[in-house]
DNA sequence: AAGCCGTTTGACCATCCGGTCAAGCCGACG
DNA sequence: CGTCGGCTTGACCGGATGGTCAAACGGCTT
């Protein structure tokens, strides 16, 4: 290093000192950020945002309550952090349906990933769940934005397809609303949803069954 | 005070007092009972068990904090009546379905009834929800109880129909999902609803005519 | 080997919250 | 119209909880 060293007003180019904002930087960082996040998604999403205690995070992390609060400003960041990096997960399966494809198997598809995502990620099931049935305080503006956004742009598509005649004329924005119901279900009323069926059954083979078929006679022309 | 007359071991025949058991006997406690329980609904539905306070719960229902815990034992004990309560209007509209009757227009009224307690009651919804959540963990033995008793026996009445050719063939447990799923969704998730649907739209009517379109097509044989 | 700097934590604080209590209120009944 | 007993509440308590801080720790560079 050459030059124009080291000097430099503190503040600018200050050291790494608290991760309080945008991503981490170190090795240690990352690792605790991710085991953080983690372990607050392990506990948010099983008692909800005021259930939750920093002490279960901490202890679920592994890690003590400060250090939690050095690398993350206060609880309310940590569920911000979650409920942020949610919506890209969730929202995958249904961008991923493709205008171009045959309508039918698009739609199979979306219902299958969106399936795979409950069984997959309950625990952010149950997150993005919780923030609803609460009226979503801290994602109203995502929801109206981003999902809405996504939404309207696939409605086009099936609107299209329903007027050329390749799926049956439905509905288009209640027709995403049983997708999102029925496979959202499985993840947020688990626990139902398995002393219904008696102990021990998976549930999800059963369910992807179910859903090809209803969906295929929902669809069918 | 003369006589033997009112000497009486305090507890045994003790006056009216503190009403900690059983049910209201004055249109006082009955009129304060039923202000707190809607109170309680309506904070416990929107705030969870852990996110609701005693504080907020006194203000909706107009009341002190220490009024509420002269007719209530506690916190526990408010949230407990109210989840007791709750299941018979919630298992209400399975039970109604009747064996003798036509079985398509049965289970379409299963849904519609089903459909109307979304829409009547979303605050029931929401506090089942809350709960079932959270892993159930005041309702486990209700649910594994007369919850599943209820649908076992249903399940026997589906399976009958379905031998008899006279709806679809198709996993009866998933049925039943199904219909909870895609009526319960439009209480639970109701600020989603109505983000996507757009402002000041009543998703009801739509939805009550696409659920019925819905199963009509999934049942017919 | 020493020191810097990121990391970790024990101790502590203020607030919130469920619950208690003793005293005061008030309507019904004699 | 007084008093008895159900009804109401201001003040208070102890524990839980989110958050702070100064001091200690330790690994990487020099």
């Amino acid at each position: 290093m050459g030059g124009r060293t080291v000097k430099v007003t503190p503040g600018s180019n200050a050291p790494i000192g608290k991760p309080q904002m945008s991503r981490p930087r170190t090795r240690i960082q990352l690792r605790n950020h991710e085991m953080i996040l983690d372990a607050a998604l392990e506990v948010f999403s099983a008692q909800g945002f005021r259930g939750a205690t920093l002490d279960q995070i901490a202890e679920v992390a592994g890690l003590s309550k400060p250090n939690l609060l050095y690398y993350f400003p206060s609880k309310e960041a940590i569920h911000q952090t979650l409920l942020a990096d949610l919506l890209d997960i969730w929202l995958d399966p249904l961008r991923r349906m493709n205008p171009a494809g045959d309508p039918i198997e698009e739609l199979l598809g979306y219902v299958r990933r969106k399936l795979e995502l409950s069984r997959d990620y309950p625990r952010e099931s149950r997150l993005f769940a919780n923030e609803i049935l609460q009226g979503a305080p801290r994602m109203r503006d995502t929801i109206e934005g981003a999902l809405k956004a996504l939404v309207d742009e696939k409605l086009v598509v099936l609107r299209k397809w329903m007027d050329e005649g390749r799926i049956a004329r439905l509905h288009p924005v209640h027709l995403i609303f049983s997708i999102w119901a029925l496979t959202q279900h499985y993840a947020d009323f688990d626990v139902q949803v398995r002393a219904v069926l008696g102990a021990g059954e998976d549930p999800y083979p059963q369910a992807t069954r179910f859903l090809e078929t209803m969906f295929r006679k929902l669809l069918a022309v």
